[in-house]
Formats: C-alpha cells, structure tokens, sequence
DNA sequence: TATTGTTATACTCTATAACTATA
DNA sequence: TATAGTTATAGAGTATAACAATA
C-alpha cells in the first residue's frame, strides 16, 4: 500500500491526536472522567473562584457546553459553586473533587511520560514547543 | 490565569490537532472535502482498484463508515466502482476525481508549509518524526 | 451594552450490531 | 470460516440561536 499521508504533518497530528486520546481516555475512564473532566479539573485546582464562561474560554468550550459538563461534576459531588454577584458563580473543588483531580493527575503523568518515551531521543524534547507553536 | 495544561503533550497535541484541523478544514471545503474525504482521495490516486475495506483500514475508518463517505463520493462523480470480483469492487478516480484530488493536494501542501513555518526552526524537523512514533 | 448562565436543538462523527452474499 | 458491502441506529461531541438577568 502506497500511502503518502503520514508524511503530511496535518494528517499525523490528527492521527496521533486520535490515538493518544483514546489510550489517555481509557485510563480516565476507571476514574469515571472524560479528559475534558479531568483538564477542567486541574484548572478549577489551579484558579480559585473561576467562573465557567472563563473556564469555557481557557479550554475552548462554549458556555453553552459548560453547561453539562459542570453539572455532571455537580451531580458527582466534584465541585461546587458559589456566587460571586448577581450573575457570576465561582467554581470550586470539593475535597472529593481535589482527590480525584489528583488521582487524574497521576494517570495523566504516567501517560505523558509513557508517551514521551516512545519517542526517538534526538526528537523529543522537540515535541511540546513544535506543538505549542501550533495553536498557542 | 495559571494553566498548566499546555506543559502536557497530551492536552498540546489535542488542542494543536483541533486547531490546525480546522483550519485545514475551512480551505478543503471551499473544493466541497472534508479532510477525510481529501485523504481517501488520495489513497486511491496512489492506489489503484483499491477496495473499500482496505482503504477504510489505512484510514482506520470503519466499513460501516466508510458506505456514506464513498456515497458521497460517488454521487459527486468524483469516484467510479467497478466489480473485482462477486463481493469485492475496485475504486477508482474519475477524472473529475483526479482534478479534485489534486487541487486538494495543493491546499493541503501550502496548508502543511504555512504550518511547519509556525515552528520555530531548532524543532521544526522534530515534529514529523516525533508524531509519528506516537501512532504509527 | 456586554456578559453570565441557561435551554433547546441540530449537526457531524463515530461505534456497534446485524444481515446478505461471496471468497 | 472469514471477508466485503451494507443497513440501521445510538451515542458523543460540538455548534448555533435565543433568552432572562445582571454587570
């Protein structure tokens, strides 16, 4: 089979995308979290107070897809919310929350570095910056 | 806003693959593809009288998936199907097909040298490789 | 006026199971 | 028995529009 796709960085991007996403997703899953849960999570960790509209914007989700989102974590006893004014609620981990944040957290490293070390040595460190050029 | 997420292959790869997908995105729909459709067009020019099922397996693309893909395809008149045997049938590219593909070839070239321009040059050879080793 | 949170909805993509016919 | 092509369907993920209430 002649197949010059993998040599074009846009299709190996998306197919690398889609194959670490469904290993790291799997691993998740023993945790009863999606990725996006779990990147929510160490956000809500690192920012006291954010709201979801500021959430939404950090990871590119739509207020709109918030909403699900944080009512599953809701309904998980996960987070919490708490106004802020009128109209703003402040985003909060329980301690429920910040344990399963951690434990997400161990998985996700274990990951990286499983990933990481597939990878040549001479390109490795090479990765993180190419990618980050990218889209940041 | 702390966020460490970036410094995480996983979570980078994710988000560049959504980014640059995308954009790639826009460009072949102005030539009425999708990505995959553009990559299945490619396979066949490179492979002739291949079968559905084998070039769903390249693709990683499911059969069952690919019966509305090549649909599409065929209802465009961009691709032609001729019996290989009782159960097995060749796809081939019109000359339409052709025209079409290699159009998207150049989109999908220019789109790949504006993406590689993004990286800084010290990684900019990484990253092929570096994708590569994750899912190939 | 802009923003927050929300509801409702539509659309795309993918996964799964099952079926027929042929190798 | 395994494979090719197909149908039908369900689920996830995402996008869009609209609305009320508040900054």
């Amino acid at each position: 089979m002649r197949d010059p796709l993998p040599q074009l960085p846009g299709y190996s991007l998306r197919r690398a995308a889609h194959a670490t996403a469904a290993e790291l997703g799997a691993r998740l899953a023993t945790l009863g979290l999606r990725q996006v849960d779990a990147s929510a999570l160490i956000l809500m960790a690192q920012n006291a107070d954010i709201t979801a509209s500021a959430l939404g914007r950090q990871l590119d989700i739509q207020r709109a897809n918030m909403v699900p989102l944080l009512k599953r974590l809701e309904d998980e006893r996960l987070i919490e919310r708490q106004p802020l004014d009128g109209k703003s609620q402040a985003l909060l981990l329980t301690a429920a929350g910040r344990e399963r944040m951690e434990a997400a957290l161990e998985i996700i490293h274990a990951f990286e570095n499983e990933l990481l070390a597939r990878i040549p040595k001479e390109h490795r460190d090479h990765l993180l910056p190419a990618l980050n050029a990218l889209w940041r």
